[in-house]
DNA sequence: CACAATACTTTGTATTATAAAGTTATCACA
DNA sequence: TGTGATAACTTTATAATACAAAGTATTGTG
């Protein structure tokens, strides 16, 4: 006689209740970073390009997290810097790479789904109870 | 005779490239997480409370990490947790705080920023570009 | 030439997300 | 009734990593 197991594989319903429903896989550990996101955010809304100063102040970093943050997303691949000088002094130019670009916009998806999913809620609960009770005594 | 500092004063246009734009303060680590935003969302999702078992098949995390993101949850006061039973078995339902649902929601909303700063990229460039030259040699 | 400032980079530390192992209790069955 | 399996978590340990503090190299200034 088979056993009845809690991890039931009953179908539910698939469409707002399903197993991994909430798992938001796209939201990407490089990316879903507040830092990170601000630094994506400012070099999207500015295409042609941002200084290491102007992110620093538009994100409110220090040197040392704006650095490292760079960093990262360099190495993911994210961004590519120019180093060159803008009257005496050295500057760094950061640019969104076009895969840096469609990443962002696949991470700017999720984000809508997410707000999405919220925005549901709101509305006077149209989505079925789940799991209320399912197994009495 | 007052020397030239890099870090301007200059007003600047306030409304997308002031100092901060992109800083995003209100993504607050405790709900900034992939795992506890996915928790959050769940049981924005289904106000009258959630298993331990549901949160774990919606947000496909291991016993030990949803344990976990839940005790930082409550300890935020951002969600309660009522220990009971189904049937034979112990389970423990998690539902929102108020105050846990005007914190995501606030959260949301500045998601909500974020993707609509994204989008605005995606429009034609309105935004001017910012410190191209900022000092000719 | 000393001193301050710019524009970063490197190093260290403290937090923490995740996995692995542990705990308590129930149930099936021999 | 005792032994193993399973459920439902919790606790502990480890591997990342965000952030800040200190370091480096260059330039400008009196």
């Amino acid at each position: 006689m088979p056993r009845k197991t809690t991890t039931d594989k009953t179908p539910r319903a698939k469409t707002s209740a399903s197993a991994g429903r909430f798992s938001y896989d796209g939201l990407d550990r490089v990316l879903h970073e507040k830092a990170r996101l601000g630094i994506l955010a400012s070099l999207a809304a500015n295409p042609d390009g941002l200084l290491f100063n102007d992110l620093k102040q538009l994100c409110v970093l220090t040197d040392g997290n704006l650095s490292r943050h760079l960093t990262v997303l360099h190495e993911a691949g994210l961004l590519e810097t120019w180093k060159g000088t803008t009257g005496p002094r050295p500057q760094t130019m950061c640019r969104l790479t076009a895969n840096g670009q469609r990443r962002f916009a696949e991470y700017i998806t999720v984000l809508e789904q997410v707000v999405a999913d919220a925005q549901r809620d709101a509305q006077p609960a149209t989505t079925p109870p789940l799991s209320k009770r399912r197994s009495p005594a």
